[in-house]
DNA sequence: ACGATGGTTTACACTGTGTCAACTGCAACC
DNA sequence: GGTTGCAGTTGACACAGTGTAAACCATCGT
């Protein structure tokens, strides 16, 4: 059971964790504890007794991911954008180098969230959190009359966030090899267009 | 290693896929073999003499996907459109069928895809196949002059693929407990409003 | 000197995958 | 009617990876 959220040496911890992120990012979700504990130069109990089993790693590495990167910054100068297509275009600007930093390990627990049920929960709450930073934008620019009436708040919302997610970003830029800037380019023509009043 | 494809009686063949994709849709990718099996009333090597290996019964499992659902003829009645705007939403509208009648498998295959060589080429190779059906709408709207100057057709395919990909969908549909009418008016809301000339 | 804390070492039980070999049941076929 | 061959069964086994348990060691604060 995914027991103790906090034991032992903190730094120990770290580099379990750090461990983990590399294996992920080099083998996706087939790492093995074993390999884990090699890498950070610890026994493999030292992992079970940090995290509890593979479900408590997975799950602290959802935090790991957001904790690495400083998101308050970014989106700051995200909101300072002058009008709403510039607003569109940083936040898909942000959403590439965010997804691209993160993806391999995004995968994985974005796969394994079906299999646990705390890592479901850690996983949805960082798609909440996110889904939240979509929607006070789309409500800037409600508030700024720039949202065309076609949309109410709430399905703009939601469906810039669905667009932004992590699968539409893979597809384009993994699968089909799309450069950051087609990306940024297509995506934030699509919204534009979209949501914007004309 | 995943042996032979065609090895056997194909009607146990079957009821062997259709066992599987039960247990998959009940219990996503933590289903054992040996329930399969169980299920399907046969041997657990029967399994095994029939797809050599679990990613070989996950491969067959792709290819059932599209075979259960034929699409040539809703396609062809997505084709019939009589404009851009209508076509768009009665893709929409076939969009969120077909993945409510495949998303629980279409889930784990996805997740799967990167833990082995031959299940991502299929599942790959499918996904090609609905790029080319979401690109050949898009080459019928420009066609008629509908699709807007400001897309190449190479972007709008893609640009329209990867938003009306299973994860958008997922999204919206089961996370945010959307109803299809409501993805299906949001989802062709947001694509008319982009892709089509003002 | 002492006990607590953080970690190691060794050992073991358990589950699920994949493989093997010997056997059965049932056709079709001369 | 016996033979051949295919489809599937049965039972046994090796192996990997997870998770648990107990005994042990090192170090630090008091």
């Amino acid at each position: 059971m995914s027991s103790d959220s906090s034991y032992g040496d903190p730094a120990t911890r770290s580099r379990i964790l750090d461990a983990a992120w590399e294996l992920v990012t080099e083998q996706g979700g087939r790492f093995k504890l074993s390999e884990v504990a090699a890498r950070a130069s610890v026994s493999r109990q030292a992992v079970y007794l940090h995290f509890g089993d593979r479900a408590g790693l997975l799950v602290a590495l959802v935090q790991h991911m957001d904790d690495t990167l400083d998101l308050g910054e970014s989106l700051a100068r995200v909101h300072a954008a002058p009008d709403g297509a510039s607003l569109l275009e940083a936040a898909m600007r942000l959403n590439t180098t965010f997804w691209a930093k993160v993806f391999p390990v995004a995968q994985v627990l974005e796969a394994a969230q079906h299999e646990d049920e705390a890592l479901g929960a850690a996983w949805r709450d960082r798609m909440r959190f996110r889904h939240a930073t979509f929607r006070a934008m789309i409500e800037a620019l409600a508030e700024r009359g720039e949202l065309d009436e076609d949309w109410s708040i709430d399905d703009a919302a939601a469906t810039l966030y669905a667009v932004a997610h992590f699968d539409t970003w893979r597809e384009l830029v993994i699968e089909l090899d799309w450069s950051d800037d087609l990306y940024i380019a297509s995506m934030s023509r699509l919204l534009r267009r979209a949501l914007l009043r004309r």
